[in-house]
DNA sequence: GTTGAAGTTAGTACCAGGTTCTAATATTAA
DNA sequence: TTAATATTAGAACCTGGTACTAACTTCAAC
């Protein structure tokens, strides 16, 4: 409730930050903020594109819930095209820009590093698997939308310990490469 | 449209797993899905205490903003809780059900990574960094609910290449420890 | 000061996806 | 067959809107 009144360009300004900021604000409450009517918050939503609450919070969840299921829930970051177990996967990743370093644009690490051991994991014919050791290193920054494609090879295998390699390349450039030893539960 | 009418009992149990899997769905959808009315699906998510449509989205939506801001935008993975630059660090992550496998509820060693890595990132003094190599062990499986505690400590500066320990711990015991060498640009 | 356009407010009808409640009808088990 | 359980139906109400019409305010320009 901001007391003094804004003129329209300025309130459709601070409209969209506040929005960007709190998508789960209602009409009304939008309404009080400005000290102005409903209908010009609709009216202000209508000039300014932005669907109404319930639109944006189905927007925030759904694209959140694609994510949990990337990175957070499914057993592989990244799709699976080929595998023969305990010798050697391949998967692709197509990276997006929500991946990367804010300022260069370059995908971080981790997700290189997931996409990397749940290959080495998938390959393995183990139930359970866990990383045991892991020797990486990145050779050549990745940007947003180049596809990764992995490659995992089964090296070695001793008892329960599962020693494999893995090779990223963007196109035919390599910009990682890993050693795991996986331990099998 | 299942044909076949399921016993209460059997219609409630697939209602979960349902619901777990599709929460964008609504009561009329369900009461096509499983043939029956849409009085019987509010009874059955009163039953199971199941909420309506709009507050599940509205759930997803919320319980993922947050973790957007964590693993997806913000450039450190756990909180910052000690800096000395280009000395060392000590960030905490409290861990959860999201970063687990399903099946062990052990967490995800990206996790732990990505919270390794990002620690030594934030610990050097340089604009941007990149990851070069990185040579790592887990020690003990980490389990849903832990708090990690991870030290960083930069051992060596060469011209653009900076090397750091980092060790993450549950309490007393060691989780984690890895040695990374960082390449600023 | 008057006028006209832009900006704001008010009100009505409607919608989805519900809640809460009462009451009737089906199904099933004893 | 009957009692209990499960299912369906319907009415009134709710939130947070859309879409539309109409009126009222401001304010700048003449």
């Amino acid at each position: 409730m901001s007391t003094k009144k804004l003129s329209k360009k300025e309130r459709q300004e601070k409209f969209l930050k506040i929005i960007e900021q709190d998508p789960f604000i209602t009409d009304e409450e939008l309404s009080e903020l400005f000290n102005v009517s409903v209908q010009t918050i609709r009216l202000d939503r209508l000039a300014l594109n932005i669907p109404e609450l319930r639109e944006r919070v189905k927007e925030v969840a759904k694209a959140n819930y694609k994510k949990v299921r990337t990175i957070g829930e499914t057993e592989i970051v990244g799709e699976l095209i080929d595998l023969e177990l305990n010798k050697r996967g391949i998967s692709i990743l197509e990276t997006d820009s929500i991946m990367v370093f804010k300022k260069t644009k370059i995908v971080r690490g981790h997700y290189i590093f997931a996409m990397a051991e749940s290959l080495a994991m998938a390959v393995i014919d183990a139930d359970v698997a866990l990383t045991g050791v892991a020797n990486i290193k990145y050779r050549v920054p990745v940007l947003a939308g180049q596809k990764l494609v992995a490659k995992a090879e089964v090296t070695k295998i001793r008892g329960n310990k599962y020693f494999v390699h893995v090779k990223i390349a963007v196109k035919d450039e390599q910009v990682f490469r890993g050693k795991f030893i996986l331990v099998s539960i």
